[in-house]
DNA sequence: ATGAAACATGAATCAGTATTCATGTTTGGT
DNA sequence: ACCAAACATGAATACTGATTCATGTTTCAT
């Protein structure tokens, strides 16, 4: 025992107090799902401590066994959000030669996600306040992605020319958007009508 | 007295003291410049009365002359940011024949003030949860605006024919986005060059 | 010039709630 | 079966900050 070794030694996150039986395990995990729910619907502030264990089932206390802070949950969210959006795309993506078509795929998948998990928006929004650097993280692995895709289209003369981090930012502002118009506005339009015009949109521009 | 009118009548919104004198209208103003510096910098929940009234030079009591809460000088705010950046775009893109043109130019136009005014992306986005139908409004009227654009411009042969809704709603997702990139991302890419992108893609879209 | 309405003050009130803590209870390896 | 570590509890702590209020001061129409 000579290496006094700081927490789990991992990457400095999440660094204060990982469940070591089932049963921490389940609890945590109850915890992480009444925050998503309860800040989800009344926002970072109005959602109390007392409110989310309650929902959760357990003391106030409980909470600080897993989490440091309020803050820390929330973070701990926005990044778990970010996993699950680019795992569903990457999954609704798979093996799709076309590039194009894979983007296309990947916006109704991510509008799918979007309409059936519609607390996800409001916390990322919410991150910018909360937490930017996570938030900074969220969409900067987002635009990444775009960026990848649009790089290789076009070495691959799927696509024309064109400025690949700008064209990034575009989609992903498109993408945005649409969801927005989902959660926010709920817009009634089916999401395959959504896809199918932004994409003629982004296919073929607008110009007569 | 047998008239037990509420308020003013008038129309809901900013229901308790408009300023009768010019002094009054001048610390109103104070209160009012001081809350979008603070706002804007430290977030909602992180602004308190005291440092808003600070930052204007009164006392806190003075705040309650002009605002019944403190969610009432933001959603002002919002509305005021709003006015400001649709007078912004239409001066920009009075006199412009060709729709296309004149997008461009409201494209611009809007970078530029929001990189000029980097606390209007902060508050607008805030108000999704201090204020959603502020925000709604907000970005209402913005995709109105697009909206309407677009359908001049498909019925006088300008554009293809496309979904103007939809089409609305993206054009405003980029905007947005290309915004966020100045403020959020710190980006250095000139405006020009991102506008030119972006019309580019919008324009012509990506296919090959 | 003057007094009623406007405006200004800042200390006191009042409520909410994040975090801690002293005290039990449960679990799992031996 | 046993006990140290994990886990759980909920009342108490501690602090922040929005809003109110009783008391002055200034403005302006007459």
């Amino acid at each position: 025992m000579n290496k006094p070794i700081g927490k789990t030694d991992a990457s400095q996150k999440t660094p204060v107090n990982q469940p070591k039986t089932a049963r921490g395990e389940a609890t945590r995990n109850a915890i992480l799902g009444a925050a998503e729910r309860v800040i989800g619907a009344k926002g970072y502030s109005d959602a109390s401590i007392g409110h989310i264990t309650s929902e959760a089932g357990v003391a106030q206390g409980t909470f600080y066994i897993y989490f440091k802070t309020k803050e820390e949950v929330f973070s701990e969210l926005v990044l778990e959000m970010g996993r699950l959006v680019r795992h569903t795309i990457s999954e609704a993506t798979q093996g799709i030669e076309n590039r194009l078509e894979a983007e296309k795929a990947g916006l109704r998948a991510f509008l799918e996600f979007v309409k059936a998990h519609p607390d996800l928006y409001r916390i990322v929004q919410e991150a910018l306040f909360v937490d930017p650097d996570a938030y900074r993280e969220y969409y900067g692995a987002f635009a990444d992605g775009y960026r990848t895709g649009l790089t290789e289209a076009e070495a691959a003369g799927q696509i024309s020319i064109g400025d690949p981090d700008t064209r990034a930012w575009a989609l992903m502002g498109i993408a945005r958007a649409l969801g927005e118009q989902l959660v926010v506005f709920n817009s009634e339009t089916p999401i395959s009508e959504l896809v199918a015009s932004a994409y003629d949109l982004i296919e073929n521009g607008i110009k007569p």
